[in-house]
DNA sequence: CATAGATCCTGTATGC
DNA sequence: TGCATACAGGATCTAT
């Protein structure tokens, strides 16, 4: 479930305490969590051990941290279940202990825990942006997010009206926008009063435009509230939830009253998990099979 | 090329 | 009580 505003805690999290230390060790408890770096368990720790970190950076939904004096970062997704913590070495080690870092300081050891270890670290070497920065080439394909400064909101709006997807999948693509997972994506479609199932050719520049500034909209308001959580599964580095979850409007509502109009929020299967949307607030199903007819 | 669907994974909740 | 099933879903791979 960690979404752009959920990493951006995360990140924020880890950057004043990361910065500047050097690694000691890296232990790898799960093959799977480092899976997308193709050399191995031992030469992802290998790359990593006397390494000095720098800043934390982001886009979408990846962290990245570059190392001082290469041409590298180490690159981090949490998937839907990650959790990048930050414990005293005595802390006990958890069920899911993916992976610990340790510090020459001996300080605080960096620990990923995934329960569905469906995220993932990796060392990668770093690429220009194009704009002056660099990105690792890994996600050199991920699209620039809402909250990046060099977000080009009417190339977005031009790549969304280009495609006949359903406007909800194209703001899941994270080649388009980044950072927009299912509760944002049905969020602001919520805001908006849109279908998730509205094709993206059929929607006017204004639209897309309202549709991108309630993207931004939303998750600024759940950064401002420490991210969303609905288990214990999503926490900052300290281990703590967000309170986002309390100000959702349709994800997770089913049978809920619309906030708007009263409506009980419906739910429909979507690419294999669910969407919620106010079947009166949010028209424009039918469309797609006028147009088919 | 564009689009849609399947797949990875495990803890929790629910049904019989 | 125990077993089976559904569900959560981000990114990537495969199929059409």
């Amino acid at each position: 479930m960690p979404e752009l505003p959920e990493v951006e805690v995360v990140r924020r999290g880890l950057q004043g305490w990361v910065a500047g230390r050097t690694v000691s060790d890296v232990e790898v408890r799960h093959p799977r969590a480092v899976r997308r770096h193709p050399a191995g368990a031992s030469d992802f720790s290998d790359r990593l051990a006397g390494r000095t970190l720098r800043c934390v950076s982001r886009r979408g939904k990846y962290l990245w941290i570059p190392l001082v004096g290469e041409d590298e970062a180490v690159v981090g997704h949490l998937g839907m279940s990650g959790q990048l913590l930050l414990l005293p070495p005595e802390a006990p080690d958890g069920p899911h202990l993916r992976v610990r870092m340790t510090f020459t300081d001996e300080g605080r050891e960096l620990r990923f825990v995934d329960q569905r270890t469906f995220g993932g670290l990796a060392v990668a070497p770093l690429a220009s942006d194009g704009a002056g920065g660099q990105v690792p080439v890994t996600i050199a394909h991920i699209a620039r997010d809402p909250l990046d400064p060099l977000f080009d909101d009417e190339l977005v709006v031009a790549r969304v009206r280009s495609r006949d997807s359903e406007v909800k999948r194209i703001l899941l693509d994270q080649t388009v926008a980044s950072g927009i997972g299912n509760i944002y994506a049905d969020e602001s479609l919520w805001r908006v009063r849109l279908h998730g199932s509205r094709p993206g050719r059929g929607l006017s520049r204004p639209q897309v435009r309202e549709l991108l500034a309630a993207v931004r909209e939303v998750m600024g308001e759940a950064l401002e509230q420490g991210g969303t959580s609905f288990d214990a599964l999503y926490v900052n580095v300290n281990g703590e939830s967000g309170y986002f979850d309390r100000s959702l409007h349709a994800y997770g509502r089913e049978g809920e009253p619309c906030d708007r109009c009263g409506t009980a929020i419906r739910r429909i299967a979507f690419m294999n998990r669910s969407s919620y949307f106010c079947p009166r607030c949010q028209r424009g199903a039918r469309s797609r099979v006028r147009d088919r007819g």
